[in-house]
DNA sequence: AATGAATGAGAATTCATTCAT
DNA sequence: GATGAATGAATTCTCATTCAT
C-alpha cells in the first residue's frame, strides 16, 4: 500500500506528494547506510539524522526492515527503469547481455550502499522475498532470462543445451563474485575491466560451440 | 589461544579436555542456528539452550561473533581436512576440479547451517576476515587457485588467457549461485545434478579452446 | 453539554443533527468493544475504525472514558426508557419484580458489550460515578428500590424486616452473579431459565414469611 | 513454575529461599496497589518502589499481570488455608456457612487491596482464569459448593430444589454486592453487621421451608 | 467540519555485562 | 569451573495531543 504513490518512480511530481517527513526518513537511512551496517542502525539514529521524532517513523514504517526495503526499492526502480530503456536500441542477444552486465556492474560500482544491501543484507530476511524490492529483482532476472537468454537461444546466438535458468544463475554468480570483494573491502571497482572479464568468460560459456559439437 | 585445543578437530582426546561448559555452549549455538538467524540469537538463548548460566559464557567467549566463528571453524576444518585427503588420489586438474565442486556442493547440502552462515551471515562482519575460520576459507581458495587452476594452466588443461584469480571467482560464483536458492528457501539440494550442471558449464569455460584459437 | 442532544435517545431528529463524524466515532467504539477490552482501545483504533482522523476526536471528546460513558449512556437510556414503559401495565410488586428481572437479564443477554462494560469496566473508574450514564443506573436502581420493593413493603407483598437497600443489593447481586459467567466466558444466556431461577430464589427471600412469623 | 517454591505457603523457610529482588518486587506492587489503580502502575513505579532495576522485573515476571496474579495468589493462599482450618471445628452446614460468610467479608474488609483486585481488576483479563490465583478461588468455591451446600442438602439443612451451583452463585452475589460499595468508595466495612444481614437473607433462602411445602 | 502531519514524553523491553559466592 | 542475582544503558514502541490548512 505504501507503493501506490510512486507507481511511476521517475515522475518527480508524485514523489513530491509524499509527506516531507517520510522523505526525510528515507533519506536519512540512505545516508546512514553509507556509514554503518544496517543491523546497527537504530530508530534513534534515523530520527536524529532525519530531524524527525522517532514516533513519526512508526507512522510510516512498522519496522526497520520495511524501511530498508523501501529504500532499496527506490534504487532498484531507477536501475531497472533505466536498464529497460538502455536495452531498447540494441541488436543481438550477446550485445544485450554485454550491456546488461555493464549496467549491473556499473550500478554496483556507483551505489556501494545498494550493493552491500543487496549482496549482504536483505537476503538474510525471509520477508525480503515478499517485498516490492524483490519484485524488481525478479523483473530484472526476467529480463535476463526471457528477453536475453531465451531470445538468444531462439535466434541461435546462445547455446540451448543447458536450461536458461542455469545459464542465468551462472551470469549472476559470475557478476556477483567479481563485484563482491570490492563490496566487502570497500575497494574501487573498475567497471570496464570487470565487464570485459565477465564477458570474455561468459560469452565463451554461453555461445554456441560450433566446432566442438 | 581459543584455537589450539582443536588443532585436529577429530582428535577426541583434545576435545575431551575442553571444559564441558564450553562444549555445551558451542553445541547450543549450533542447535540454535538451525532455528533462527544468528543476528537474533542472544546470550540468554544460548545459555538457556546450553543449560548453563549466562555468566559462564563470559569465561570463554567475549562476543557472540567470536563464538560463531569458532563454530564455523569447526565445520570448515572437517571439510578442508577431508578435501585435502580426497584430492590426493586424483589425476588431472579437471578431474580434481570436478571433485572439489562435488565436495563443496555436498558440504553445503549436508550442512545447511554452515551454508547459511557462510553464504549469508559472516560475510557481513569485518572481523570475520581476521578469524581463524576465514583462514580456512582462504586455504580452500588456495587449493582451488594454486593446486588446481594454476596446475591446470601449466599442464595445458586450463586456459591461461584469463587470470587464475578471475577463473576462481567464476567457479565460486557459479557454485554459490546454484546453491543459494536452496539455502534461502530451505529446499533440498540434488548434489549430483548440480555438480553435473556446474561442470558442464565451468569445464567448457575453463578448458582450452583448441578449435576456436 | 455532551448529553443534551440525545435527551430522548430515540428521537431521530436530534440524532440526525449530530455531526456525522461524531456518530461515526461512537459507532466505532461500540464495534471495537465487541472485539477487545476497553482499556486497550486507543484513539488510533477508534479513528481507524471510524474512518476519521484522530484529530477530529478531540473536537468531540477529550478522553476515552468520556466517550465510553457516552456510548454506555445511549444503551442504558434505551433500556431504562423501555423498562419504565414495560412496568406501566403490571399489577403487584412481585409481578413487577419478575418483569424487571427478566428485562435486566434480557438486556444483558442481548447487549454483551454493555454487559461487559457495566459489570467489568466502568466500575473501576471513579469518574464513572459522576457520569450521565451512572445517573441512569441510579434511576434504574431507584425504580427497583422505591417503586417495587418499598411499594411491596407497603402493600404487604414484601418483607420489611430487612432494609429496602439491602434487599435491592441482594437482587442485584443475584442477577449479576447469574449473568457474570456468561459475560466472562462469552457463553450464551438462557434468559427465561435464568429469570425463573432468580425468581424462585428471590421471591422466596423477599416475600413475607407468613408461617414462620 | 514460579509457584513450586511456595508449595507450602506458610513455610517461612521456603519463602526465604526466593531471591530478595523478587520479594522486593512483589512487596513493591502490594504497596503501590494501596495507592493507585493497578492499570496505571508502570514497571518504572514498581522498580523505583522496590529499589531494583526495571530489567530485573523481567527476569521474574514477563508482564505486569503475571506479577499481579502472583501477589493476589499470596493473599488468597493465606485466606484459603486459614478458612480450611477455621471450618474444621464447626458442626452444621448453616453454621459453617455463617463462618464462611464472616471470613469472606472479614477478608475483604481487612484486605482492601485484594478486594479491589478481585472484584474489579482481574476478572477483566482472560488469562486470569488460567492463573494459579484463580485456582485458589476455585478451591474456595469448591469448599462452599461441596463441603457446605451439598453437605447441607444431604443432611437436610439446606433445600435441594435448586441446584447447588445456583445457590452458590446467590451466596457470592449477595456477599459481593454487600461489599462492593465500600470497595468502590473506600468506605469502612462493618463486618459483623454485614454478616448478620447476609445471613438473615441467605439462611432464609437456603433453608428448607418446612411449613410452606 | 475535517484532515493529516508531526510531536514529545513516557512506557515497555532487551541484553550484554559484572560480581560475589 | 560454575552459578545466579542484579545492573544499566540503550532501544523499541506507543499514544495522547497539537496545529496549520
Amino acid at each position: 500500500m505504501e507503493n501506490k504513490p510512486i507507481a511511476q518512480a521517475n515522475s518527480r511530481r508524485k514523489w513530491g506528494a509524499a509527506p516531507p517527513g517520510k522523505i526525510k526518513i528515507m533519506e536519512a537511512l540512505k545516508s546512514l547506510l553509507e556509514e554503518k551496517e544496517f543491523a546497527s542502525i537504530t530508530w534513534g539514529d534515523i530520527a536524529r539524522r532525519a530531524e524527525v521524532t522517532e514516533g513519526l517513523i512508526y507512522k510510516y514504517f512498522n519496522d526497520t526492515k520495511q524501511l530498508l526495503f523501501r529504500v532499496l526499492e527506490e534504487y532498484l526502480r531507477l536501475f531497472v527503469d533505466r536498464l529497460v530503456v538502455d536495452l531498447k536500441g540494441i541488436e543481438g542477444s550477446l550485445n544485450k547481455l554485454r550491456r546488461l552486465i555493464w549496467s549491473t556492474i556499473h550500478f554496483y560500482a556507483s551505489n556501494r550502499v545498494s550493493a552491500r544491501i543487496l549482496l549482504l543484507e536483505v537476503r538474510r530476511y525471509r520477508i525480503y522475498f515478499e517485498s516490492e524490492a524483490y519484485q524488481l529483482v525478479k523483473e530484472y532476472s526476467r529480463i535476463l532470462t526471457e528477453e536475453i537468454i531465451e531470445e538468444g537461444m531462439k535466434n541461435g546466438e546462445i547455446r540451448d543445451d543447458i536450461s536458461a535458468r542455469y545459464l542465468r544463475d551462472i551470469v549472476f554468480g559470475c557478476i556477483e563474485h567479481l563485484v563482491l570483494p570490492s563490496s566487502l573491502f570497500d575497494q574501487e571497482l573498475d567497471v570496464d575491466e570487470l565487464t570485459r572479464n565477465a564477458c570474455t568468460i561468459l560469452f565463451d560459456t554461453l555461445s554456441i560451440k560450433r566446432d566442438e559439437e
